[in-house]
RNA sequence: GGGCAGGUGGUGGAACGGAAUACACGCAUGGCUUAGGAUCAUGUGCCGCAAGGCGUGAGGGUUCAACUCCCUCCCUGCCCACCA
């Protein structure tokens, strides 16, 4: 028998497979119970498949060829997510054009994924640049825009200088840019929005019922950031004697400063107000403010700074007193000092606070600065509350609050709402983090924005059966603050839809969330040339009932996706309302200095090599074996062997078949226990117990004189969705024609993996002091007598009474003396 | 500062509240070999000659019994962070 030679197996199955794809392939017409089984589609980046692609796609190739052997359909897709910023900033530092670089990423992902033995339906390959599939990109714009969902408007922007784009909120998260991590700075612009906060709640609310890990729904719980509380209207009192002009007074509607609060049982403590460097309040009231200079001046320095400057923790608070203006407390009548300081966001609330110093963190650190009064008005019998050295912001008891005095925060909240409601002074108010998604990409590799502006009949959608707005040639897509695409003057220059007139192109590109946030349903008629995709189709075979990817998901493509879904189950184009059952993420791989596999760091572990080295079969089997699929692990190239001898015993093993020979019913027993606990651990994505379920299986049957041709097949089938290709062969080697994944996955004998002899462990005290075999089902008597016939236990037993027996069923008895 | 994961041999990691360290790497000794980074066998938590004792980040608690449950704290990683 030749020894084993993972590449040459590999060549000559992967060969065969090719000549195969209905082995893979999705059913179309099938009685058996469908399951879509989805990885993250990748952008195929420059640098190839890395280590986390191999650990995500070989779980997922696991458990898909796993249930395909159980009898179902089982929909397996890949595709790539092939416009956007990676791609397209990779084709300019290589001077190539983004189309080109794209293809030639696809082509080495392909052979990359074909060399690790992917399931893949390739049937149903779909590409995010190719025009078939970006014109229902835009056509999902125009759905939104139809309904309301999509708007244009002017507004502080996130602006990347060194991809020259604008941004979303959840790409410039801390005003660095997820691409490129350089500064993200504030600009007003005009751009394209979703309005993904009309769906804030039910985003909330629908994490209830879908199984995804518990860490990334609440973090897109915080992303969305629901607060309950209240708005209060503040009347400005002006100083001056001087009463704004009437023009003035009409621009203002009222006098009013409206502050957000989650803390309405504070009011009683406010005893200043603040409001944003942007707040319109301050060019309403210009002519009111004695120290308008230096207001302006704090507003001018505040404008400056960017994102990450203003938001820096470490740095002191600054804020400037707007001096001729005052706001009326409703509830005491005070009037209180208003500070314009940028550490208030214009963006989230009403852009402007009511200060309790007392019982706010930032507040007391403002009042500390600027010597403003701190005022006690929550206190709490069990924590010592002393407002002298720091804000005491748990709930508790009022006090000097007039009538609300002596009530708990919570009693204090809701009967002071209902106060400002019923004397129209302010009402309960509901606010989020979550922004609307800005989609607009001043860029040139994306999916051109289907609208159309005409003088006369302002901003128009491209009519459906004009798209798709195919992405036109420019001599120049670098970028440079304006999109490209507004180079091109054939592309620019058009006519209205509505007038027939001479109009104008949106230039700018989708964001790439655009394209993936809509992929999974592709794959389900990936071919349409008539909807993005048939109705009947997508009721086959959505929602996904396991999707596999990175964690670095969470806030973006995993919200938006279900952005997408909500929006299409509104409008009655889908049944279901949530587009992923079940969520896994895989863990980072880090290089083996325990840092992440990076470039400059020279640590990167490139998966061809290791292919190379020790074959696909056993690069799977190591990636799985390393442990648990979700945690973070370190690579480790010297331990791969482990998993290559593993295979050489498996391949050995063949020779020992002599059905003539005698079997060993032990031996039979640990491959019944084998078989169950292999498919209990792939249904929970447990492969590196199942792995070494089936090494402690082939370390047994290595011992025997013979193993029967039956007893092989089934370990050969247990190990196929691990180490296809090697199970291929030995399979073919037995004398069988069709592929082993045309085998139905074994099932286990429910009298075998009973045992009938266990270990009775004794105890004393609840330690160890001997174990002895016993007929499985022994009852407590008789396992209380043999027990006692155990010489080391008589010798612990001696001159002591049995207080108590604890007895644990074909598991332990347990003397307490 | 907040949230979420974690902390078990030399290493990666196992363990329905019931034998702590399965499986694998590494290491040690030996066999086979001209050779071994191949392969096979045996051993491998710590202390101790032994009997035995001690051991899952630290300290408490619940329990006949705790890596597992509860409380306090420390450390590491990831994510978010002036969100009123």
């Amino acid at each position: 028998m030749p020894k084993y030679n993972p590449q040459k197996v590999e060549r000559k199955w992967q060969e065969y497979w090719e000549k195969h794809p209905e082995l893979t392939e999705a059913i179309k017409k099938s009685e058996k119970p469908k399951f879509y089984c989805l990885d993250m589609f990748p952008y195929p980046s420059g640098d190839g498949l890395h280590m986390g692609h191999v650990e995500n796609y070989t779980a997922s190739d696991i458990y898909s060829r796993y249930l395909r052997m159980k009898g179902r359909n089982v929909l397996h897709p890949v595709g790539w997510d092939a416009f956007g910023l990676p791609t397209e900033n990779y084709a300019i530092s290589i001077k190539a054009h983004p189309a080109e670089v794209a293809q030639r990423n696809i082509k080495t992902f392909t052979r990359q994924i074909k060399s690790l033995g992917f399931s893949y339906d390739w049937s149903r390959e779909i590409d995010s640049s190719d025009p078939n599939y970006y014109k229902w990109t835009q056509w999902f714009f125009l759905f939104l825009h139809k309904n309301g969902l999509a708007y244009r408007k002017k507004a502080k922007v996130n602006w990347c200088e060194s991809c020259q784009t604008v941004l979303a909120n959840e790409q410039a998260e801390g005003g660095i840019c997820e691409r490129c991590k350089n500064q993200v700075i504030q600009k007003d612009m005009e751009q394209w929005f979703f309005r993904i906060t009309d769906f804030a709640d039910e985003l909330i609310k629908g994490l209830d019922k879908i199984d995804w890990p518990e860490s990334t729904k609440t973090a897109q719980k915080n992303w969305i950031g629901r607060s309950e509380g209240a708005i209060i209207r503040f009347e400005i009192k002006l100083n001056s004697k001087a009463k704004p002009s009437g023009l003035l007074r009409l621009s203002l509607r009222r006098d009013n400063l409206e502050v957000f609060t989650t803390r309405l049982d504070t009011i009683y403590g406010c005893t200043y107000c603040v409001i944003a460097p942007e707040n319109e309040l301050i060019s309403n009231l210009k002519s009111q403010i004695s120290n308008l200079n230096e207001v302006e001046k704090y507003i001018v320095q505040a404008k400056k700074k960017t994102d990450l400057q203003r938001t820096d923790l470490a740095k002191e608070k600054t804020g400037v007193e707007i001096k001729g203006l005052k706001a009326v407390n409703p509830f005491t009548n005070e009037a209180v000092p208003i500070f314009v300081a940028d550490y208030i966001l214009s963006t989230y609330g009403t852009g402007a606070v009511m200060a309790v110093p007392a019982h706010d963190e930032r507040d007391f650190e403002f009042a500390k600065k600027y010597k403003l009064e701190i005022k006690e008005v929550i206190k709490n019998e069990n924590k010592i509350s002393s407002v002298e050295k720091a804000a005491f912001i748990d709930d508790g008891i009022l006090v000097n609050s007039e009538k609300y005095s002596n009530l708990t925060s919570e009693k204090a909240r809701e009967e002071m709402a209902r106060w400002l409601e019923k004397n129209n002074l302010g009402e309960r108010k509901t606010t989020y983090k979550l922004r609307d998604w800005l989609i607009s990409r001043q860029r040139y590799w994306g999916a051109p924005i289907p609208m159309i502006f005409c003088e006369k009949c302002s901003w128009q959608p491209v009519p459906e059966k004009d798209l798709p707005v195919l992405l036109p040639e420019v001599k120049d897509y670098r970028p440079k603050g304006t999109s490209p695409l507004g180079t091109n003057p054939d592309f620019v220059n058009t006519t209205c839809p509505e007038c027939g007139g001479e109009a104008k192109r949106e230039t700018d590109t989708m964001d790439t969330f655009v394209c993936s946030s809509w992929y999974f349903f592709r794959f389900a008629d990936p071919k349409n040339e008539k909807e993005f995709a048939d109705e009947a189709k997508i009721k086959k075979w959505l929602p996904v009932d396991l999707y596999i990817g990175g964690a670095e998901h969470t806030v973006l493509h995993l919200l938006y996706s279900r952005f997408f879904t909500k929006a299409l189950h509104k409008h009655g184009y889908i049944d279901f309302d949530e587009p992923f059952k079940k969520l896994r993420h895989q863990g980072i791989v880090l290089a083996e200095d325990g840092r992440k596999m990076s470039k400059s760091l020279e640590n990167v572990i490139n998966p061809d090599e290791i292919v190379e080295k020790f074959g696909a079969d056993t690069l799977r089997l190591y990636e799985m074996f390393m442990g648990p699929l979700e945690d973070s692990k370190s690579w480790n190239t010297k331990s791969i062997i482990g998993l290559k001898r593993f295979l050489e015993k498996v391949w050995k093993l063949k020779s020992m078949i002599n059905d003539q020979g005698s079997t060993n019913n032990k031996l039979e027993i640990l491959l019944h226990k084998t078989i169950k606990k292999v498919t209990e651990d792939i249904e929970n994505l447990r492969f590196n117990t199942a792995i070494s379920a089936m090494m402690i299986l082939v370390n047994e049957m290595e011992k025997q004189k013979n193993i029967l041709n039956s007893q092989f097949s089934i370990l050969n089938s247990l190990l196929a969705p691990f180490a296809p290709h090697i199970a291929e062969e030995l399979w073919q080697q037995l004398g069988h024609k069709d592929s082993i994944f045309l085998e139905k996955w074994p099932e286990y004998d429910p009298k075998l993996v009973k045992d009938e002899e266990i270990t009775l462990i004794i105890q004393i005290n609840g330690k160890l002091r001997d174990q002895i075999k016993a007929p499985a089902g022994v009852k407590e008597e008789e396992a209380k007598r043999l027990a006692l016939e155990s010489k080391k236990v008589i010798k612990y037993m001696e001159g002591k009474n049995i207080q108590k027996v604890i007895f644990v069923k074909d598991r332990l008895i347990n003397f307490v003396v």
